[in-house]
DNA sequence: TTGAAAGCGGTACCAG
DNA sequence: CTGGTACCGCTTTCAA
């Protein structure tokens, strides 16, 4: 029994296909015809194909949401707040995870054209000319999240604001010897934009003395690094361009039998709930990733209904915690 | 500038639409045809809208994967498997996170007869009566992932004989007096399934003193039960339904300054990174949730292609770590 | 109010 | 090999 259409429906409504049409769409349908039709549905769970809708309808509903990963924690929230609120406004995201291959990530951009969607997000970590190209030749609302861009509209963190907010922070507590731990500039917001903002910070401060140790997203890694650092450093503390590397951090001077704060100040930047189990709680950032999500999907149903908007950037809350030693 | 559609590109090369689409679908065209075709195609970008494809064609190439989150670890890992091997089948999933809400769980089941998939998995925590009448009317591939189901093809993970292994294993370590932090029973798969499996060990292996606790997935509520537990308590071993758990009971023992696994015994399941990072090192079991991934997406493309499948159990690995003491 | 008919952008059969 | 033509399931004039 294959499925039916809206051929049937109206054969066995006794009407013709576009009265029926008319009722899913809200035209006019006499009352009585009305009822038939809706016993009809009702008796055989008759529903609309979307894909033949979509094809000659203008409409889709439907938003494309290219993620680099969902196994991210920070990402899966925000696709889940944008995914929460795209349905709450009867727009159904289509997710699109590339798992970090840049290949695909590009590839994605290619087909948006194919798929019926009215328009995409790009949770994007670096943004080349390549990527810049594709969505030129795109001709649908696009939107990058997480990422400033030198071009098109966004939605970001405040890396900066955030970064500066950490260092001054360390600085005012009196170190004046403080190592940060970031990643590849490749990722604009967190590699570069955060750790501008904690230089700036710390500068602001009056730190002179500054490391950098460069890490990556992973936990492993960032022990072997810090590690190494610890076995000679006149640093008394570390900045972490993440929760993980903080979470590495503690590991690795617990390890050493050294304690934090007394001998060594650590700071992070995420505020995942993991923050909240280390002791002593980390001194960290917690952004706010649903507002992330929520604020794209809105600006993005604002861009499909043509209106104009603007670049938005997310604010940030501080977690003094208790991993920061004020040595005055 | 709206697309071009394949008339256009026909035009364009001189040829009728249906040679252009016998040259995507791979039909006889003749090279110097095919040629100009390319061509044409090269200079526009053109590519087949998806939609219309699907329209006619009865290949969608679709498969919808329902998921409960993405937000958990777990879950992620399970999607992302399955998202990449059906990529590789050249199938696209479409994913569906009905964020933990049930209504919206099963209006995604309705909702698949609307949209063009070929097939659908759904990341069952409770498989209810509505489930399975929804299903029923699919007529489509189904499949149930991570949890038994009375009806229909699934995979699962092997919690019964996983359980089994952790009680066995603690039993054998000479504890006598055993505390389950469990969930809800109405997850099968964890809050039942796994349960009996660790209490079937536990009997096995002579123990006859069983106490069972209630908490959630949570590490917050967790601690709370177990804070409260071990105010009296003749338990030596705690063994914990979720490394989340057995987490939050590494966190109160040390708070009121006990040692594991010199005052009590803890286990996990769920072979989580952070187990890794425990110390003294979770005694846990590591499901692969990649594995339990990849066989759900070929197990879908043999349904799809119209093979017989049986429902399959994921295997496990037991991680002994350190954090039970044999008291022999 | 209603239904016939013309598409939407493709695919596939069939005659040439 | 190629192009004409009939659809796929639905929306949208438009005339009745």
């Amino acid at each position: 029994m294959s499925r039916l259409t809206i051929k049937d429906i109206a054969a066995l409504a006794g009407v013709g296909k576009s009265t029926v049409s008319r009722y899913f769409n809200g035209g006019y349908v006499k009352e009585d015809t009305r009822q038939r039709i809706a016993k009809v549905i009702e008796e055989q769970h008759y529903s609309p194909n979307v894909t033949a809708q979509s094809l000659k309808a203008k409409h889709s509903y439907q938003v494309a949401i290219i993620t680099p990963t969902i196994e991210s924690y920070t990402t899966a929230r925000v696709v889940t707040a944008m995914d929460e609120q795209l349905r709450s406004f009867g727009y159904t995201p289509v997710i699109y995870n590339t798992n970090h291959n840049e290949e695909r990530e590009l590839m994605s951009l290619v087909s948006l054209s194919r798929i019926n969607v009215e328009g995409a997000i790009l949770m994007a970590t670096e943004i080349t000319q390549d990527h810049i190209k594709l969505v030129s030749q795109l001709d649908m609302p696009f939107l990058y999240v997480a990422q400033e861009s030198p071009v098109g509209t966004h939605i970001s963190l405040d890396d900066y604001l955030a970064g500066y907010k950490i260092g001054r922070t360390v600085a005012e507590a009196g170190h004046r010897h403080v190592t940060y731990i970031g990643v590849d500039e490749k990722d604009i917001a967190v590699g570069r934009t955060r750790k501008n903002g904690v230089y700036a910070g710390l500068k602001d401060g009056g730190v002179t003395d500054m490391t950098f140790l460069l890490s990556d997203f992973t936990y492993e890694h960032s022990r072997t690094v810090i590690r190494e650092a610890l076995k000679q450093t006149s640093s008394t503390a570390f900045l972490c361009a993440t929760d993980t590397i903080a979470m590495a951090a503690y590991h690795e001077i617990q390890d050493i039998g050294k304690k934090i704060p007394e001998d060594y100040s650590i700071t992070g930047f995420g505020g995942y709930d993991s923050s909240a189990i280390m002791t002593p709680p980390l001194c960290t950032i917690r952004f706010n990733y649903e507002e992330e999500g929520t604020a794209a999907a809105e600006m993005m149903i604002e861009m499909i209904q043509g209106k104009a908007v603007q670049s938005e950037k997310i604010g940030f809350e501080f977690i003094p915690g208790n991993s920061v030693r004020d040595i005055h």
